[in-house]
RNA sequence: GCCCAGGUGGCGGAACUGGUAGACGCGCACGACUCAAACUCGUGUACCUCUGGUGUGCGGGUUCGAUUCCCGCCCUGGGCACCA
C-alpha cells in the first residue's frame, strides 16, 4: 500500500462534492466564523502558484475552525469586471462577457484541483446583473444621502431638503465641496435644475470636476501607470492633464471615522500606518495672503507650520489654480502660460516623484505678508498640487526641503526662523528647536510656537485653524464599457437616479468597445440607450472597486433578489473574522470597503461599521527565471559559466526547460519556439548551463509555474503543504519546485505510520510527541504562520516513526491535526483508521500541558556571554542549587583561571552566565 | 521623492517577551539496501589560518548577554489615488 495522491485526491474531491461536505449551514446554533479571501479577477493567464497562497492559508484556517466546532462561511467568487477583458474585446471584437466566462471556468477548474473547502453554492460574480443590481442600488443610496457633521453620520438627503425649505442653509453643518448658501425663500424660488445644483455640494455621490490623464487618441482617461513621460504606455500617444466633469464619492466626509476606526482592528501596524498616511490627517491652518495692487484678490494657503510664518519668503500656487489668470502681469504672461502647458504633460505621479527637477515661473505679482506686511513674490510650480489643501502654499525655504530647493534654484531669500543648522546650506526640517527672527514667537519651542501662532491668527484675523485630510473624494466614473452602468438619467441636463424598479440597469450591447468619434464613452454607442431627447442616460461606468466594496456582504446571501442581503443573515454572519489578501490592496480596496460599510451602517442596513476584524496580507511568490546566453550576432549559445568576457545577449527561456542542475534541455529548447530551431550550442560534456534570477512571476518572463502542473506531479496536498512550508505567509519568497520532495517524503511517512504495530496503551513518550504538536499547531493558527506548524508535524512524524508501536489514539490525533493542511490524505487515513464519515468535523485534539513538561533541562553555561559547556539538571532545581552545580563543575575552573566571579546570572529554564573579571 | 515591508549557511527559512544562532526541509557528501537505477533508510553538512577564532546587510551604541533594543547608512521588494 503506497501513497498515491492521484487516486486519493480524486476520490475525496468526488466524495466532498457528492456529500456537499462544506455546505454552509444557516440557520445554525453554532458560533459562526467568517473567513474570506480577496476574490480574484479572472485573467486570461490563469492561476500561477502565487495566487493560491492566501487561499490555502485561509482554507487551512476554515478547516481548522470546523474541527473546532464553528459554523464556517468560506466562500469564493469572481471580481469579473475589469480592464483586461475589455482590452481583449477591443482587439478581437469578442464580447468581454464571453472572455470572462471562459476565464472563470478555467479558474474554477484550477481551484477545484487544490481541494479547497469553499461552498460553491455561495459563489458570486460581480459582472452578473443579479449582483450589480445591488451595487447600483447602493450607489443610489449614496446619491440620496449627505453627511451631517452634527451627528457625524450619513443621513437622508430628504432631511436636508426639509431643512432647506424650512430655514435655508444657514444652520446646515454638513460635508460639502462648495460653499453655496441660500435662504428658505431662495430655496423655494429655485427651479429643479438650480436645486439639484445646490444639492450636489452635499450628496455623497456627486458630480464635480477633477484632474485626469486624458489621451485624445485613445479617447479615454488613463491610470497613472498607463502613462509614461507624457505618452500612453499602450500605443505611445500623447497624454495631457485635463479637468473633467465626473461622478465622485464623498469618502472625505468619513476621513475621521476611517482613521479612528482603525484603532480596534486586528490589523498589522504597518497596514494601519499605510491607511493612516493615506487618510493623512494634518492639523494646521489656512492663512490668507492679500494680493498687492488691483481689486481685493487673496490667496489662501494651508500650512501645518504656522510657527514659521516669519520665514515665508514667497508663495507657490499650483499651475492649474484659477487665480493665476487674474494675477499674472502682462510681461510674465507668456512665461506662465508656457509653464502651464508643460505641466499639463506631467502626470501627478511624475510631479510627486521627480522632485530634483526644479521648475516654476513667476507671476510678476506680490502678496502682502499678513503679519509683517512685507512684499512676497507669487510663483507657480508643479510641486504644488491643486488637489491638496487650497492648491497654494506659503514657502518657508529655511525649513522645508522642497521650498529650499526651489528658493536656491530661483535665488529667492531663505530666512531662518528655527535655530540649529545653517539654512543657507540645507533646510532645517525637524520640529525641534527654538523660534528666532519671529517677533512675538521668538524663544518658543516649535511645539509651543505652533499653538501660539494659531492663537495669534485667530485674534488678529490673519488665518483660521483647520484640520486637513489628504484623503480625496474618490472619482467614480470610468470611460469604459466593462463595468456597472451608473444608474443615472439626465432630465434636461439634471441628474436623477433611475427608478428602483428598473434595476438592474443592464449593460447595453454596443457595436464596438471603443469611445465614439466625439470622445464619448462606449455606452454612448448603444442603440436606444437614451430614453428621449431630454432624457439622456449616463454613459460612464463604475470603477473596479465599486463591486468589491461590499461583496463580503453578498456572500452571506448571494441569491437574494429582494434585498442586497437578508438582515437576519447579516446579523448572524456579521463581520469577516479573518480576511486574507495581498498588501497591494492595503489602501484602495480596504479603504473603500470600510467607507461603504460605514455608510451602510449609518443607514441602519448593517450592524457594524468595520467589515474586516482581522486582516492578513500574504506575500508574493516570485518566480525563478532562467536565461541562456547567446553570442552577439550569432545563433550560438554558450554556458553561463563560460562567457569569459565574450559579448552575449541574455534571453529568457521557459523555466520548464531547465533541470535541477541549471542545465538546459537542448532538444526541448529547439522545439520550444520556431526561432530557436536552428540554434547551435557550445557544450561542456554535452551540457549547457543557464543563469537564474528571482523576479515577479509573469508570462513574459517564462517563469510561471501553474498549480495544475504541481498537482499533476506531486498532488494537491503536496502543493498546499509546500506553499505553506516556504515561509511565513506575510513574506515574499521565490518558488523553487525542487524543495517539494521534502513534502512528499513527509506525506509518505505520515501514510506509512498506519503500517506500524499498534499498542494497547498510549505511552508517555507518544503523548509527549502528540501534545507538543497540538500545542505548536494551535498556537500557529492565529498568525497563519503555517511553516512552523508543518515543521512541527515533520518532527512529530519522525519521532512517531522511531517508536516501536503506536496507539490508535495517537494516530487519530495526528490525522486530525494533519487534515486542515493535507485534507485528502487525512480523509484517506481517517477511513483506514475506521472513520465512517468525513474527518472534516472531528473535534480537534486539545493540548494537555502536563505532557509538555520536560524532566531534565539542559542549561548552556556561559562565561561573559560565551557558551562554553552544558549542564543538565532536573526541571525543578532551584537557582541556588544550579549555581552550586556550575561552580562545582570540573570545567568551570578552566574558564575562571585566577579571575574572580563578579556575578552569576541564572535565567530559569534558559541560561547560566558567569561574569568574570 | 514620500510611505510600508524585508535583508540570517549553497537555497527556502527557525529562534516565544534580550538568553545555546542556523529548528524543519531542499541541496550536497558518504554509507546501507539493490545486478543496477529509482525509492527508502542511516550519518555528516555556517565559515576560517580549527585545543582556538569569526559569524544574522554595513558602521556605531546600550547590556552580563543583541538576529531581537537605540542611532546613522546601504541594498531589495510593494504602494503612491483610472491595473486589479
Amino acid at each position: 500500500m503506497e501513497y498515491d495522491p492521484s487516486v486519493i485526491e480524486e476520490k475525496w474531491q468526488k466524495f466532498w462534492r457528492k456529500k456537499n461536505t462544506f455546505k454552509t449551514s444557516y440557520p445554525s446554533q453554532l458560533a459562526k466564523f467568517y473567513v474570506l479571501d480577496m476574490f480574484p479577477y479572472p485573467s486570461g493567464a490563469g492561476l500561477h502558484v502565487g495566487h493560491p497562497l492566501g487561499y490555502i492559508a485561509s482554507d487551512i484556517l476554515a478547516r481548522y475552525k470546523r474541527h473546532k466546532g464553528f459554523n464556517v462561511l468560506h466562500p469564493m467568487g469572481y471580481d469579473s469586471f475589469g480592464l483586461p477583458a475589455e482590452q481583449f474585446a477591443i482587439q478581437t471584437g469578442q464580447h468581454p462577457s464571453i472572455t470572462t466566462e471562459s476565464n472563470i471556468s478555467r479558474y474554477r477548474q484550477q481551484l477545484d484541483r487544490i481541494g479547497f473547502s469553499f461552498d460553491w453554492d455561495q459563489e458570486i460574480r460581480t459582472s452578473d446583473p443579479k449582483y450589480y443590481k445591488w451595487t447600483q442600488w447602493i450607489f443610489i443610496q449614496l446619491f440620496n444621502s449627505y453627511f451631517n457633521l452634527d451627528t457625524n453620520k450619513a443621513e437622508s438627503i430628504t432631511k436636508l431638503i426639509n431643512t432647506l425649505s424650512r430655514e435655508g442653509s444657514a444652520n446646515i453643518n454638513a460635508a460639502r465641496h462648495k460653499d453655496q448658501n441660500c435662504s428658505a425663500k431662495e430655496w423655494a424660488e429655485m427651479n429643479t435644475s438650480s436645486r439639484e445644483e445646490f444639492l450636489q455640494q452635499f450628496r455623497l455621490a456627486y458630480r464635480s470636476k477633477s484632474m485626469v490623464n486624458w489621451c485624445p487618441e485613445l479617447g479615454t482617461v488613463l491610470a497613472n501607470d498607463e502613462v509614461s513621460e507624457g505618452y500612453s504606455v499602450r500605443g505611445g500617444h500623447p497624454v495631457s492633464q485635463r479637468m473633467m466633469m465626473q461622478w465622485s464619492l464623498r469618502i472625505s466626509a468619513f476621513a475621521e471615522r476611517l482613521l479612528s476606526g482603525l484603532e480596534n482592528l486586528d490589523w498589522s501596524d504597518s497596514l494601519k500606518e499605510t491607511q493612516k498616511n493615506w487618510i493623512g490627517k494634518s492639523n494646521g491652518a489656512f492663512v490668507k495672503f492679500n494680493v498687492i495692487d488691483s481689486s481685493n484678490k487673496s490667496i489662501e494657503v494651508f500650512t501645518t507650520r504656522p510657527d514659521t510664518i516669519f520665514g515665508v519668503s514667497f508663495l507657490v500656487v499650483a499651475p492649474e489654480h484659477s487665480i493665476i489668470k487674474e494675477i499674472t502681469i502682462p510681461s510674465q504672461k507668456k512665461e506662465i502660460e508656457s509653464y502651464q502647458k508643460t505641466t499639463k504633460k506631467r502626470s501627478e505621479r511624475e510631479r510627486q516623484t521627480n522632485v530634483k527637477n526644479i521648475s516654476g515661473a513667476f507671476t510678476g505679482s506680490y502678496a502682502k505678508h499678513p503679519v509683517t506686511g512685507e512684499k512676497i513674490p507669487i510663483w507657480i510650480s508643479d510641486y504644488v498640487l491643486l488637489g491638496y489643501g487650497s492648491g497654494a502654499i506659503m514657502a518657508v525655504p529655511g525649513h522645508d526641503g522642497r521650498d529650499w530647493r526651489f528658493a536656491k534654484h530661483f535665488k529667492l531669500p531663505i530666512i531662518q526662523v528655527v535655530d540649529g543648522g545653517d539654512v543657507q546650506k540645507s533646510a532645517v526640517e525637524g520640529k525641534e528647536g527654538k523660534i528666532i527672527n519671529s517677533n512675538f514667537l521668538n524663544g518658543y519651542e516649535v511645539k509651543d510656537a505652533i499653538w501660539k501662532a494659531l492663537e495669534n491668527m485667530k485674534k488678529n484675523n490673519w488665518g483660521s485653524p483647520h484640520v486637513q485630510y489628504r484623503l480625496r473624494d474618490a472619482v467614480f466614473g470610468r470611460q469604459r464599457y466593462w463595468g456597472e452602468p451608473i444608474p443615472i438619467v439626465y432630465r434636461d441636463g439634471v441628474p436623477e437616479t433611475v427608478d428602483l424598479s428598473e434595476l438592474p440597469l443592464k449593460l447595453p450591447e454596443v457595436d464596438s468597445f471603443l469611445p465614439t468619434k466625439d470622445g464619448d464613452p462606449p455606452l454612448a454607442r448603444a442603440k436606444d440607450w437614451n430614453l428621449s431627447k431630454n432624457l439622456i442616460r449616463e454613459t460612464t461606468t463604475m470603477p473596479g472597486w465599486a463591486a468589491s466594496s461590499w461583496y463580503f456582504l453578498r456572500f452571506m446571501d448571494p441569491k437574494n433578489s429582494t434585498t442586497f442581503a437578508d438582515q437576519q443573515k447579516i446579523n448572524y454572519w456579521n463581520q469577516v473574522d479573518v480576511y486574507v489578501g495581498g498588501s497591494e490592496h492595503s489602501t484602495g480596496h480596504l479603504l473603500y470597503s470600510r467607507f461603504w460599510s460605514n455608510f451602510l451602517c449609518d443607514l441602519g442596513l448593517i450592524p457594524f461599521s468595520e467589515p474586516f476584524k482581522k486582516m492578513v496580507n500574504q506575500g508574493m511568490i516570485q518566480g525563478v527565471s532562467a536565461f541562456v546566453h547567446r553570442l552577439n550576432n550569432s545563433q550560438t549559445y554558450v554556458s553561463s559559466n563560460s562567457i569569459k568576457g565574450r559579448l552575449t545577449q541574455r534571453i529568457p527561456v521557459d523555466i520548464k526547460l531547465i533541470n535541477e542542475r541549471n542545465e538546459l534541455n537542448i532538444s526541448g529548447f529547439k522545439n520550444w519556439l520556431p526561432e530557436y530551431k536552428d540554434s547551435e550550442f557550445e557544450l561542456n560534456d554535452g551540457i549547457l548551463t543557464v543563469e537564474r534570477e528571482v523576479e515577479k512571476m509573469s508570462k513574459s518572463k517564462h517563469n510561471v509555474i501553474s498549480p495544475d502542473s504541481i498537482c499533476d506531479d506531486y498532488g494537491a496536498d503536496a502543493l498546499r503543504l509546500y506553499e505553506m512550508f516556504l515561509g511565513p505567509i506575510t513574506q515574499s519568497k521565490p518558488w523553487d519546485t525542487k524543495g517539494i520532495n521534502g513534502i512528499t517524503g513527509f506525506l509518505r511517512k505520515s501514510y506509512r505510520l498506519l503500517e506500524k504495530d499498534r499498542s494497547d496503551i498510549e505511552s508517555l513518550g507518544e503523548k509527549k510527541i502528540v501534545h507538543k504538536l497540538i500545542d505548536k499547531v494551535t498556537r500557529d493558527m492565529d498568525s497563519l504562520s503555517f511553516n512552523t506548524s508543518i515543521s512541527a508535524m515533520m518532527i512529530a512524524v519522525n519521532d512517531l516513526t522511531g517508536l516501536k508501536e503506536i496507539h490508535i489514539n495517537s494516530l487519530k490525533a495526528f490525522t486530525i491535526i494533519l487534515s486542515p493542511f493535507a485534507p485528502h490524505l487525512a480523509e484517506e487515513m481517517w477511513e483506514l483508521l475506521g472513520g465512517e464519515t468525513s474527518i472534516s468535523r472531528e473535534p480537534f485534539p486539545i493540548c494537555n500541558n502536563e505532557y509538555l513538561q520536560e524532566d531534565l533541562i539542559k542549561y548552556p553555561v556561559q562565561f561573559n556571554g560565551k557558551t562554553r559547556f552544558f549542564i543538565e539538571v532536573r526541571f525543578d532545581m532551584k537557582a541556588k542549587e544550579i549555581e552550586q552545580e556550575v561552580l562545582n563543575h570540573e570545567k568551570t575552573q578552566n574558564y575562571i583561571q585566577g579571575k574572580s566571579i563578579k556575578k552569576i546570572i541564572i535565567v530559569p529554564k534558559r541560561i547560566v552566565n558567569l561574569v568574570i573579571i
